[in-house]
DNA sequence: CGTCCGCTTGAATAGTGTCAAGGTGGGTGG
DNA sequence: CCACCCACCTTGACACTATTCAAGCGGACG
């Protein structure tokens, strides 16, 4: 679609150590909490905790390897590129969901995954986590509800991001951002302009001057943060 | 995106009797191949085979049900509806597509899926299922296969069918008709405009300027059946 | 203070949607 | 067997939407 402008950074992740799952802060969505303590005396390999900079490289499309990442904290987008040489970004995922989940059928990623924000991630191995799933049969259910989230989102960003018009498309992509960062109030927290416009297929132009309408409008408008706007439109 | 126009026929399908896995012509792409006439023995509900006229609805968007669906031939659409009324075509599936999948997590039915062709399909519910899995958990890797196969068609409709220009879209639509029909040559069977043009969120005007352009251009003849094309074209 | 990067803006142009009219083919009933 | 009908595809004219290329602007940072 459009060609890449902004090139990926590959800092090395820094490594906080192994996983507290029983004292995540945020139990309730991951994937592991639920394990105790006994159960991680006889797993093979430990699971990691990593912190990635913004603009880090996770993995990417077509590499072969045996990791599936949790997302504790922050925005990773996950881009697709055509043998044409074509490229979309086609899901945002935030804390809560699982990427490379392709891994455990032996297959390469699908997607390159490069974080949004400060990424805080834990990593497992496939063999650990059938390990585990072999174990705990709930387990297995929580991966398929993961199936089932990334499978929501990309029919969302088929039928919001990917139909009508450009207009329509930047109120939705504002929307569906805030859901993602579930700011409390109507805060959106903006990216680059050229990622945003590959979200919702457009060119950067088209989605600069979209913004600016809205700004005009006064649908949107400026906070404190720069990087910050609020959106007053739940409608249209 | 585009209002209905046409609308689904509810006509009851057609029952064909239990499945008999065992010797179902199409074994290796199936879900249930592999299972032996012992193991029909203790299930509780047994698996059926049904036929569906074209245009017949098999469940729709939001209902709740306990019913998954294995396809052995012919081709379905999953549409989306909006809350604010827009619909698109998420998905095209065919032989060897298990769909219905979310009804596993007990969750309502993401999509209206209505046949695009004569369609034979076996049912099963979704406790039938779990407790085969119970016994065999080679079926549960059979599962996750299903899921990650949605995701990638999903992830192609995205990337594929909702970006660039219309005519490359046309063309790539072409493409996978041809593969999902696999009709060894280059031949393609078309369906209605108006469900191939929202299939790349395009108006019927537009998909239909598009097809006349390619046949003046010769990368587009007609064959014996008038429903069905050739398809000179694997490049651009 | 100047540079660089990313956002904004303008003008020209190509691409799509919309409305409306006209064509075509397959099926039905006389 | 023919005439008619209906559903579906085609075509034209026009308005509108979006892309492209190019220039200008503004803030962050050395």
């Amino acid at each position: 679609m459009t060609k890449p402008r902004t090139r990926a950074l590959c800092t090395d992740p820094q490594w906080l150590g192994r996983a507290d799952c029983k004292h995540c802060g945020i139990r309730h969505m991951m994937m592991f909490s639920g394990l105790k303590d006994s159960d991680f005396g006889h797993i093979l390999e430990p699971i990691d905790n990593f912190r990635y900079a913004e603009k880090a490289m996770l993995y990417s499309q077509g590499a072969q390897d045996d990791k599936v990442y949790s997302i504790r904290s922050g925005l990773v987008k996950l881009i697709q590129t055509e043998p044409d040489g074509t490229i979309r970004i086609v899901r945002l995922l935030g804390p809560g969901a699982l990427i490379g989940i392709e891994a455990l059928l032996n297959k390469a990623y699908r997607h390159t995954v490069i974080a949004l924000q400060e990424l805080d991630v834990c990593r497992i191995r496939t063999v650990t986590l059938k390990q585990l799933e072999a174990d705990k049969p709930w387990l297995n259910e929580k991966v398929m509800a993961h199936w089932e989230q990334n499978l929501t989102f990309a029919d969302r960003w088929i039928s919001e991001l990917s139909s009508g018009t450009m207009r329509s498309r930047v109120l939705k992509l504002l929307d569906f951002l805030m859901e993602l960062q579930c700011d409390e109030s109507s805060n959106v927290r903006f990216f680059g302009y050229e990622d945003m416009a590959m979200m919702i297929g457009a060119s950067r132009e088209t989605f600069s001057r979209i913004i600016g309408d809205l700004k005009d409008e006064g649908l949107l408008s400026k906070t404190e943060d720069s990087q910050v706007y609020r959106l007053s439109s739940l409608n249209e």
